[in-house]
DNA sequence: AACTTTTAGTCCATAATCTGTACTTATCCT
DNA sequence: AGGATAAGTACAGATTATGGACTAAAAGTT
């Protein structure tokens, strides 16, 4: 809630972001388009324009013919030459890096393996800060200029600081000077969403449900994540299913995490690739292990359809490759207990971002910031 | 997501609401105390502040010495004489009105005890509809001009048309032409919520739990409601507490509403006093069902708070007479559930304003419009 | 082929609004 | 009484959007 007044230079920075916006939402449209659509007039519009165009924002794509008759007017779409977003991530098994283009075109992607249990954060930050430059001067040699960075953690952030991750062994991290340009952190199932947001087939609101060792969850409402107080919005793994169950990691009993989160899924197995090969081949243990977690996951979606009432519902992580063993018992979970309230139970969906989620999300974060305040990241 | 453009008058629009939010949130200012908040030359804050006087919106409320030195400035202040907003309530057993100005001062109101269970529409409308005309006319004898209205109804409202509200056996109603200024709709529990926001202690956000014979919630972020997708957040009657517990009239199982609503409380006993009073006398049956249902709440909260992050949970409706009762066990369950994950569990309040949040939020919800767009409302 | 219609985009004078400096007003301090 | 300090106002100037006239480019019409 900006207490701030409006001033000139407000305005036309408001103004650059609805043209921006509505390209970005609407794909290329003409200066007259645009001056419909947005209610300005055409010669504002043009102004506008060619200062997007300028800052490399926009480019001017060829003719289009509007009805019949009159002038074609020139499309200005996107411009994917001149500026991009990089985006990071630490994980528990890897680094991760991709740079993007304001058309989402993905241009660099770099992961580096590594084991990060327990680890050192400055040793891993300098390494993420090596990888860092790297991708961004392979972006340069593409005539990408970066000029904002986001980072995916698996922790609990607050006011710009990693608070704690457990599986990383980290606490009350200060992640500052990574690179040279402003840098955003936030949570991996929080920048996963915006992932399926911006790089999956997703329109408008959901509940991405990111399964990884533990079980986070980021509502995105009107283009944005709900973060909630104070930004521990989202924990589904921690939401009760039995309330006298087994005790979790948390101090809690009976959390969702308890009967779904990836330990309780594997069992004595390696890796989810291994689960889907014993899945396929019918293994019972595993199938009653599945069968339980889409119980429990139905139960937890449940509870959360109620409070957060989503347009759909997005199973990522972990969930996704599992998605045809857990797809039928957390919808028949969800259809009998919803009822009565409401016309129909959410759509289930699979990601379809799959494990690059959250980098993806990351970088997204940035271009969304672009194109929200073009004024103050492209310098105008 | 206004995609429109902003221009000269939309810009002055906003530079009137961010005065008036000014002033609504903070209390009276001197011009130069706004000009300093809002970013604003001083020179465009007379200018915007005698609009707003000649509006009725504000009014200059005598000298305030800033300093020690200098001439004393002009404190301007809400107005309560000239504008007001009408709120109205449907609810199983009454029907209620009130008349408040813009310094949220309760000017008239009214409740008229009825019992509108399987009741016809057209008839209680036409009731409400003569309450609204009376207490419209007694805020004219005051002065006063009621610019805008909006209902409570206990039930789901969606795109301005009350869909279903089964206490009162209501399906798919629209309300139109009640009032002749413009009117909202909302559900009892949301705007119970505002009511909190408007007329309680509350500052921040928070998450208000109102017990009537269903269990609703509003969860209040950034001075607005949290509505979800289809505008059904907050069901956090249907929150699963026992997922194999027993049925609800929803369709589900175990839901809180089977635990802690009002039937389940009160037992064989006719009403919440009734109960008060057997509770005092500490009867055993009863203060066992106040346990059963603070412990319900407890864990159906725990979900609540992993979900939706609230800095504070407020109990209104009939959890508000019984929170000495509800505190502890309730208090205890999101502190042994919660335990590691955060800071500390979010504070635990009872509700300040009684029976009356939802008429209040209603009328509060009409200027926080009025306070939001004070050009569109007052006429600028 | 020339003319008309239609739509896109630009030019330029005008209008709306905010800014900044100078000025007036009101109070306290010495 | 004179000086210092802060509030509020006046007015010229700056910024940005508007609106109508103009140019540009295409299709239809005669």
């Amino acid at each position: 809630m900006s207490s701030r007044g409006v001033r000139h230079d407000s305005m036309r920075a408001r103004n650059l972001a609805v043209v921006l916006a509505t390209i970005h939402r609407s794909g290329p449209h003409t200066r007259a388009a645009l001056a419909e659509r947005t209610g300005l007039t055409k010669t504002t519009v043009s102004s506008l324009v060619a200062d997007l165009l300028e800052a490399g924002a926009v480019t001017e794509t060829g003719a289009v013919r509007a009805g019949e008759r009159g002038r074609p007017g020139v499309a200005v779409s996107l411009s994917g030459h001149r500026v991009a977003a990089l985006g990071l991530e630490i994980n528990i098994d890897y680094l991760a890096a991709c740079v993007v283009d304001l058309t989402r075109t993905v241009r660099v992607r770099h992961i580096i393996p590594a084991d990060n249990r327990n680890s050192d954060p400055a040793v891993i930050l300098e390494r993420l800060r090596g990888l860092a430059k790297e991708i961004t001067a392979e972006a340069a040699a593409e005539g990408l200029r970066v000029i904002g960075a986001a980072l995916a953690v698996p922790g609990l952030v607050e006011g710009g600081m990693l608070r704690s991750a457990p599986h990383l062994g980290w606490r009350d991290v200060r992640v500052a000077d990574l690179v040279d340009v402003p840098l955003e952190i936030d949570n991996e199932a929080n920048l996963a969403a915006l992932g399926e947001l911006w790089f999956g087939p997703r329109e408008s609101d959901f509940l991405y449900v990111s399964g990884e060792i533990g079980i986070g969850a980021g509502l995105v409402v009107q283009g944005g994540v709900f973060r909630g107080t104070y930004g521990l919005a989202g924990e589904l793994g921690h939401v009760v299913v039995v309330p006298d169950g087994p005790g979790c990691r948390c101090g809690g009993r009976g959390c969702l995490e308890v009967y779904a989160g990836q330990d309780a899924l594997l069992g004595d197995l390696g890796s989810v690739t291994e689960l889907v090969r014993v899945l396929e081949s019918g293994d019972e243990a595993a199938l009653e292990a599945c069968r339980r977690a889409g119980h429990a996951l139905g139960v937890a979606l449940t509870s959360a359809v109620h409070l957060l009432d989503p347009g759909t519902i997005v199973l990522g992580g972990i969930f996704a490759p599992l998605f045809p063993w857990l797809s039928e018992p957390v919808s028949a979970g969800l259809e009998t207990r919803l009822g009565q309230m409401r016309g129909a139970p959410p759509a289930l969906a699979v990601s379809s971002t799959g494990s690059d989620a959250a980098v993806l999300g990351a970088a997204g974060l940035v271009i969304q910031q672009i194109i929200a305040e073009p004024a103050k990241l492209l310098g105008l």
